[in-house]
DNA sequence: CGGTTCATTGACGCCAGTCAATAGTAGTGG
DNA sequence: CCACTACTATTGACTGGCGTCAATGAACCG
């Protein structure tokens, strides 16, 4: 069972006891060695290059960087952002440990986004055109991979979904709940929980603005289904923010 | 010089003509055999299973379908949606000649979403499990399968910044502007061509209803931006429009 | 021809944005 | 310790863009 990210969150002993290395790190059940076998594991080891420490509001990547590696969060949070021609930033997702950042970039071999830490956070550098020599020899790290990057088609279709269908509750929910289940899935509590980014991170991915943000949180706070205290967080019905997030319920409107 | 796809879509004698293949197809510079040379587009080619007549508004396949195959587009459009708890369509994507159709169903081994004709089209049909097993053997062709998925990420991303930042007269000059390029990468005049859907799958693509959809046509058209008879379409200034989609130029109130 | 589907246009209302005031919090330096 | 600043969050009042509802028109087809 993981401990609390704050508690991985000071790492500099944790990393320099263990051998950072793919079988040592919490997250291999999620990342790319997902199924791999202890010798294909060490060799996907060996062609991963360093671990990158990114204290928080550092940025791995900004766009048009020319494209080398993937990264894989070894702990920490990231959010990916695109600039448009008018200067406005538009937030594209939060990455935590255990995802895949930089799949966006294989295809025009720059990045795409600015990828920016909301903690201090870890990464390992995977050299990509290594990876792909890797792939020839390993199919089920070749197979695995096209998972992820199709996990992440599924993932932006659904905030698609949620930016061209959804009413500014049920965004907020379905929010709360992706969280929720992601947490769920790397050990942590899924009702209990820090929000690592801003309201108005959250707002300006949402297709929201902070007020409204603002004003959902408080609203959703007086209705008994969550409490939530700065960025501390804890779900107490996330039957209905799921049924929310689904559309099979309405909100009342207070 | 290909022709107009009004031309290619009575395809009976060009199909029985021609051996079905992925050097005689137009296609092959935009599609999975990008790049290839003869020896390996024939590898290709044998894996590929059949061609498939699908008819306007027939089905290719349906979500949670069992994923055993990608589609490559010889000649058509297609749609592709998905339909959430509450029963309401969402339209993910507008596909035409020369892309590729289920890569989000690799995450999952079941189709996320369903994949309808807009008119009466041809793909090729790419058993997925076959094509892994190729990958080892031709790396470029492997490398130029991530180019694609990656590509759909970033085309996911765009349509994300549409719908999250984007106001309705913003997304719908987006929206011409993207198929215009998408047309000319095809061959086609980047000006003049139709519109393969409906003003209601416009519109829900958009996250804009009908009525708004038709307003903006409206209003595009007293601007002298664009002329519209029914689903033909002209651009006028794509200049202008270009720069809506860029958010760089405000559209007068009217 | 009438029925059906799709598109256009207008009137009205609502959800979320905008603007603004205030409060809370974190960080800095005296 | 407090004072000062900068930033983030909350809350209220007002506005406007787009959705909703409804009527009409155009195209298609048996």
């Amino acid at each position: 069972m993981p401990q609390p990210l704050t508690y991985i969150a000071t790492p500099a002993q944790t990393i320099s006891a263990l051998k950072a290395s793919c079988a040592n790190c919490s997250m291999h059940q999620l990342c790319l060695p997902m199924g791999l076998d202890e010798g294909d594991i060490n060799r996907l080891d060996q062609i991963i290059g360093r671990r990158r420490r990114i204290l928080r509001d550092e940025r791995l990547y900004k766009m048009d960087d020319p494209f080398r590696n993937l990264y894989a969060i070894r702990f920490g949070h990231f959010k990916t952002f695109q600039i448009n021609a008018g200067g406005e930033t538009h937030i594209t997702g939060f990455q935590m440990a255990g995802e895949l950042l930089g799949m966006d970039a294989i295809s025009a071999d720059r990045h795409h986004c600015d990828a920016v830490a909301l903690e201090d956070s870890e990464v390992c550098e995977i050299p990509f055109s290594r990876l792909e020599e890797l792939f020839g020899e390993i199919p089920r790290l070749l197979h695995h991979f096209h998972r992820i990057m199709s996990q992440e088609i599924m993932r932006e279709q659904n905030v698609m979904l949620l930016l061209g269908n959804m009413r500014a509750e049920q965004r907020f929910a379905a929010f709360l709940v992706n969280l929720s289940s992601r947490y769920a899935a790397r050990g942590y509590s899924p009702t209990s929980f820090q929000l690592r980014m801003s309201r108005e991170d959250i707002g300006n991915y949402l297709g929201l603005t902070i007020e409204s943000i603002s004003r959902l949180l408080s609203r959703f706070k007086k209705q008994g289904w969550m409490e939530v205290d700065k960025r501390e967080v804890r779900l107490l019905d996330s039957t209905i923010l799921k049924a929310l997030a689904a559309g099979t319920e309405n909100c009342t409107p207070m």
